[in-house]
DNA sequence: TTCCGCTCAGAAAACGTTATCTGACAGCCT
DNA sequence: AGGCTGTCAGATAACGTTTTCTGAGCGGAA
């Protein structure tokens, strides 16, 4: 069945499907489409030769006849960041409706890797979503000349035809500052993200201009979006002084809280320490790491939509904008040399008294 | 420049570029495919008629051609899963030094979506990469009937055509149930993961059968593979009365670890946690954790190497076996009623005295 | 009865490549 | 000088579909 007999199994066509049924191959083609036919003995003749000899159409070659492929293109600069990943879960579980399927790459976090990525998988898809692109504004340029449609998610591309669609982290990041600053707080430090990141730039943006508004000093140090990075580059901060440290993201606030431990520093005690994303882990973390929350599934979901109407409708490139917000959790704390009262509902276990 | 008068950008074909260069499309697809050309003169032409009509070959026309993609498909349940990821990393690490390219798509943990988008990927894939399968056998079954190589990590497929690579969870499952042991815990208890899943099982076996081997008593409750799962699930144990407890995965132990600290239950003072995979915040949680190590990019890494050899060699369905082993960090101590002395490195902060 | 129009399945064209085949031309040997 | 061999680029045949075109058959209206 659907083998000769050297083994290498030869695979039917619609050709060998119609030549058994006995029909010509555009009904073929209609019965499996399901496209009206009148003829109900040619549609089971033609159900009953697919089944027999094993048939499945070669999607490639549909593909190319139909000139689509229901295919949506997902690029990520790391898939082992849960950021990214919750983005992906918003996008897939709607996508997943429609008679689309999703296919992801990860670049890598390197721009030039992505550019070449981006223009291969586009090749083979109806449309694009790139998640925080790192490539240059150039690159972005050669991407919206692309032909087919293209979101771009946490990047502002002001001036080019791609749907954008990000978080707003200046609210966010303002809130949280507010936040450490009616606790009493007056120097924070923070642990930033990779250069080439455009929410990095962001969320620095948001965080200096709102510690400015309430008169607060802040120490930056460059760090990355990885936990071994803000275990590595605490210290900086420490040395400046600070008394809070509101960090790129939850992955490197972990870092953080980890040598924070091992320096047997309280968190909230002697250090409050913010984080950003709100990845799954941070309700779980000890102390339970309060944190700007963002809407990682909304944002696949938009992006989607967004997407789905540039799909239909032609070219619509739009700018759409997510609101971000504080979860106040457990590792932010009044500043203990102001508010000494009450110092934490759960301090760290060492709480200098 | 590639767009005529409507704006419709209707894109140059190879044949334009063979109008626009004056040769034959055959020498078109040489010059573009660096097959040798005698005539240096026609390079030149073909290229300059290229670039100037901003041809880009159409993709999946080469492919049906061709009749391969380049493309590696993976199937993973579960993106948001960090030992998915990193099984992903070694994978892609090693896929883009080759001139394949590496397709992800997401099943959502649903053994019937995984079985169509594993069909339905396999027409677009020259080979692929199922990651911890949730799919029936007898599905497993009719993926081996595919006409291009599949491997199967984490999940035995015994009489199955299909490469299977996988992580010997025994030993370490093994290693730390004795740990415990030696540590003078008596009863201790596991987390168990989906019941769909094959590394569960083998890992409830391995920890069943090296308890037995030493004499101890083992509680099981069903968890999952989330925190908020180990979260819940976590009491169930203690009333057991265990003094350990075994998680399924790093996840699951996060989500208990956390429930601890709520309960105010020291860790690993009054009782002692061990997960499962090391995913990268393991080390750095509050207390840090014991865990099974597990190769994960190395399980990538081997996958690629055997899909590759089993796409040139044709079929040869092999098993390779990985080791897993216990790595002691800070959330293991000796079992305190009997062994009172050194009470744990650092103890849970209210430690019952 | 004749012709028009409609329905429906088969025939054939197209999609954009790559791979095979063909034929022209040049060089060499006899 | 004639013929044989080899080289190289152009012509053309696939690849497996979907879609458009064609023509046969039939029913109804003139």
């Amino acid at each position: 069945m659907g083998r000769n007999v050297s083994g290498a199994a030869k695979r039917a066509t619609i050709i060998d499907v119609a030549r058994q049924a006995r029909v010509s191959i555009s009904t073929v083609s209609r019965v499996l489409n399901e496209r009206p036919v009148a003829d109900q003995e040619l549609v089971v003749r033609v159900r009953a030769a697919a089944d027999e000899l094993g048939y499945r159409p070669n999607a490639v070659a549909r593909d190319f006849r139909r000139g689509r492929t229901t295919s949506i293109g997902v690029v990520v600069p790391d898939l082992a960041n849960p950021f990214f990943t919750h983005v992906l879960k918003g996008l897939a579980n709607d996508v997943r409706a429609g008679e689309h399927r999703l296919l992801v790459v990860d670049s890598g976090e390197d721009p030039e890797e992505e550019i070449q990525l981006v223009e291969q998988l586009a090749e083979r898809c109806d449309g694009m979503v790139l998640c925080s692109p790192r490539m240059s504004r150039a690159h972005l340029q050669a991407v919206a000349g692309l032909d087919i449609p293209v979101i771009c998610t946490n990047r502002s591309v002001a001036g080019l035809p791609l749907g954008t669609i990000g978080v707003d982290s200046a609210v966010g990041m303002a809130q949280a500052v507010t936040h450490l600053y009616e606790l009493g707080h007056r120097h924070v430090g923070y642990l930033a993200g990779p250069q080439s990141s455009w929410s990095d730039a962001r969320r620095r943006e948001g965080l200096t201009s709102a510690a400015a508004a309430c008169g607060m000093e802040v120490s930056v140090t460059v760090a990355g979006s990885a936990s071994d990075a803000g275990f590595t580059r605490l210290p900086d901060l420490l040395r400046e002084g600070v008394t809070g440290v509101l960090a790129f993201n939850d992955l490197v606030a972990v870092g953080a809280l980890a040598r924070l431990r091992e320096l047997e520093v309280a968190v909230p005690g002697d250090l409050s320490v913010v984080g950003f994303d709100d990845i799954p882990v941070a309700a779980f973390l000890g102390p339970p790491l309060t944190t700007v929350s963002v809407p990682k599934e909304d944002l696949g979901r938009a992006a989607w939509a967004m997407l789905r109407q540039q799909m239909q409708d032609g070219e619509v490139a739009s700018e759409q904008w997510l609101p971000s917000a504080l979860v106040v959790r457990q590792s932010t704390a009044p500043h203990p040399k102001r508010l000494q009262s009450g110092a934490g509902r759960r301090d760290g276990r060492r709480a200098a008294r």
